[in-house]
RNA sequence: GGAGAGAUGGCAGAGUGGUCGAUUGUGCCGCACUCGAAAUGCGGUGUACGGGUAACUGUACCGGGGGUUCGAAUCCCUCUCUCUCCGCCA
């Protein structure tokens, strides 16, 4: 969520800059600030008379030992008193509070500067492209009847047994996704990052961290037994690593790589968007995550931007990379790229990884925060990108790297996948 | 799953109703001593919100929530978590 003081120094600008996200943040900022003002004016009035209260009781202990039983008495009666006063003090303040956090929680994070104008998907500027779109043969498949063929995917095995989105992967197929998650973690590794193992359910008060809850408590497998939840992405696991956390400035960036198992209920998808690998209920992702101070966080970025086009070269497959507008960005970021293949059997354009800075509006909720130079307290900024999701990738390699014998293994990808075609 | 113990500052660990935001040790920072270091000595060292240009200052926080009391880290209730033992088990 957005800071108070974010809100209560820019006012014009928090608002103006939410209009490019298309949010009426008009009456939102408005009712905060006054919200703010009453939280604010109740504090004052209720430490004056908590501090009251305590040198009451205070000096009440020490005229009973003086004897003073009566003066005793009167401040006895004074204090109780107080206390009722203090209770609706108290209700008001919290009531202030509460109404406050939750209304903060339904105004998105600014779009920085940079973010293009735009409404929808089509408005997204590309930024750069690469790779080559290769010219397929005649009869070239698109990537589930690829899997079939060479019996890489079972998806109707995966709905015997859990559902649909739950494929199987078998023999070639499934050590090519163990090959990628390999490569994947050894690139990023050599790249800097120290690799983490997350658990894979997390409890509400990390979902809360990272904003899954409440909003998207419905796209969320939940273990109602344990009130557990099956993460969908390790951001976020991974990112509450550093809730409550006091960073030192030396110590950033920080910078985190994990692989997971992602589990996401996809609730409302519906027709080509999920055939085959496009869209799933399980997959595997390696995903890369960084906490940084405000200063650096762009370069951050860009430095994992370009790592991820490092990762979809050596793959060998054709790529754009999309600047989102702010229309298409996600409620919580500020800045974000998406990374497409081309899926040339589909003749579509598939998002394989977004990578995004959030400046402070996750580490404000995650309570994230380093010392400055000042020795003071301030929030991190945050920022992940996935680095990479599998299933759309899988989907890229067989379709654009099929040939009439077979399909070829990017030479990146030999030495951990341990054969060269899938024939 | 059963039984018991516990949760206090970065860490360790005192504190069982007022003078406790909290003894002490350790870590860290500063200063002194030293050519430098170690050792030693002295001082400092939590977070959040409010007021103040600032120095400083008010309030809250001893796992979470509630209660008793003029007053709670301390007593009571409750929840969560951790540890030990037993059982089961990859």
């Amino acid at each position: 969520m957005l800071t108070l003081k974010q809100i209560t120094e820019n006012k014009d600008e928090v608002i103006r800059r939410l209009a490019k996200k298309h949010f009426d943040g008009r009456e939102a900022i408005e009712t905060v600030i006054a919200l703010n003002e009453k939280r604010k004016s109740t504090q004052g009035v209720l430490d004056a008379n908590l501090a009251e209260l305590n040198n009451l009781s205070k000096s009440i202990g020490a005229l009973m030992k003086e004897g003073k039983k009566d003066e005793a008495e009167t401040a006895r009666a004074r204090v109780a008193e107080m206390k009722e006063g203090n209770k609706q003090l108290e209700t008001d303040m919290k009531e202030a509070e509460d109404k406050l956090t939750a209304l903060l929680c339904t105004i998105p994070n600014l779009p920085s500067e940079q973010v293009p104008e735009g409404k929808h998907a089509e408005d997204n500027r590309v930024e750069k492209t690469g790779g080559e779109i290769p010219t397929l043969h005649e009869g070239a498949q698109p990537h589930w009847d690829l899997a079939k063929k060479y019996d890489l995917i079972d998806f109707e095995l995966g709905v015997k047994i859990a559902g649909a989105g739950f494929p199987v992967y078998k023999g070639k197929g499934a050590r090519l996704q163990r090959a990628l998650i390999n490569f994947f973690l050894d690139e990023a590794r050599n790249a800097g990052y120290l690799e983490v193992q997350p658990p894979y359910v997390v409890n509400a008060a990390s979902g809360y961290a990272t904003g899954q809850l409440p909003d998207k408590e419905g796209q969320m497998y939940h273990a109602t037994a344990d009130d557990l939840y099956l993460i969908p992405t390790a951001e976020v696991p991974v990112t509450n690593i550093y809730r409550d956390v006091i960073l030192d400035k030396k110590d950033l960036p920080v910078k985190n790589t994990a692989y997971s198992a992602c589990f996401r209920r996809e609730a409302g998808s519906y027709g080509k968007d999920v055939r085959g690998l496009n869209r799933l209920h399980q997959f595997d992702k390696v995903e890369i995550v960084r906490i940084d101070t405000p200063e650096h966080s762009y370069q951050s970025l860009t430095e994992m931007v370009d790592y991820v086009q490092s990762l979809i070269n050596k793959l060998e497959l054709p790529w754009r990379i999309l600047r989102l507008c702010g229309g298409d960005m996600s409620f919580t970021s500020a800045l974000t790229f998406d990374f497409e293949v081309y899926s040339a059997a589909q003749e579509r354009w598939l998002e394989v990884s977004s990578v995004s800075n959030f400046e402070s509006y996750q580490a404000n909720r995650l309570k994230c925060r380093f010392r400055n130079d000042d020795k003071k307290t301030e929030l991190c900024h945050t920022l992940n990108g996935s680095a990479l999701a599998l299933p759309r990738i899988v989907a890229a390699l067989l379709e654009n790297h099929q040939t009439p014998e077979g399909i070829r293994i990017p030479k990146a990808l030999v030495s951990y996948c341990g054969f060269e075609w899938i024939d």
